[in-house]
DNA sequence: CTTATTGTAACTATACTGGTTACAGTTATG
DNA sequence: CATAACTGTAACCAGTATAGTTACAATAAG
């Protein structure tokens, strides 16, 4: 299957909207840089917007702005806005409740899972839109 | 989609053979306890034993065995085991090079996704197999 | 009124996961 | 030795998620 990308779209978007400031940027616009279709953008675009952290406006002179500065958006927030799934998932069908291991086993991966998801968040926490900007900078005087 | 859910069904298979110690569990049995079909459980199994986690024996009176004691057997070791996706992926389409925005979020990205991972690793280097096997001891006298 | 833009539905192509069948190779045991 | 019992693996299917695409109604600027 191709991958959930949608969290790594979602940080493109957002630092392309902070790189452009007060602007209205058009979803097309953001296509362009990200290298997918508009609409791929804008269904990005509204679980950013479900979140309070872009604005959207319809309309001719219409688009999209982030609602804060890029050092109040942090990852997290972005992680938590997109429907990414968990780091493992949990079996579909349920264990064996007559097995001792397949009845305790579902709540042990379950709380696991939970721990791994609060480590990610955690690490996310470490990041915001505005050190995103500066280690992009920082790629490219490296790379200069 | 169905998510992947190899790692759980490989925490789950290995504190069956955990449980059951020195005895060699034939792939049938595990598949009763874990609610799946038997190939399912082998393809987990020849993973782990490509990682030397388990020992597997063909023939009549064959099965699979842990190599080490539980103690010995770490969580991380069975996510390196098991190919599992990243937390998140990178777009399958390269960014726009001819922006500057696009230029420079690959490589960010990638950084992100390494030190997501290695928080994930770190986290689960927490947690044994015989730690899961206390977990699941919780559980049952909880419950009782 | 015309033009530009978002929001959203609908459809497609692709691809991964788990489930299943089938079968060759291997080993214990009578 | 013959048989029965397992593993390892290939092949195929069904279900489903993702991204890409087209189309169009709603909305707002000029």
């Amino acid at each position: 299957m191709a991958a959930n990308s949608q969290f790594a779209m979602a940080v493109h978007i957002l630092t392309l909207l902070a790189v452009k400031g007060e602007t209205n940027l058009k979803s097309d616009t953001i296509a362009h840089s990200v290298n997918t279709n508009p609409v791929v953008i804008r269904r990005i675009l509204g679980q950013l917007a479900n979140a309070r952290l872009v604005e959207s406006h319809t309309g001719a002179a219409g688009g999209t702005r982030l609602v804060l500065p890029p050092e109040k958006v942090c990852l997290v927030d972005v992680y938590k806005a997109i429907s990414c799934g968990e780091v493992f998932a949990l079996p579909a069908k349920q264990a064996n409740q007559d097995c001792p291991v397949g009845r305790g086993i579902e709540s042990v991966l379950c709380n696991l899972q939970k721990a791994i998801d609060r480590s990610v968040a955690e690490k996310l926490g470490e990041f915001s839109l505005a050190s995103v900007l500066e280690m992009i900078e920082f790629e490219s005087t490296a790379a200069a």
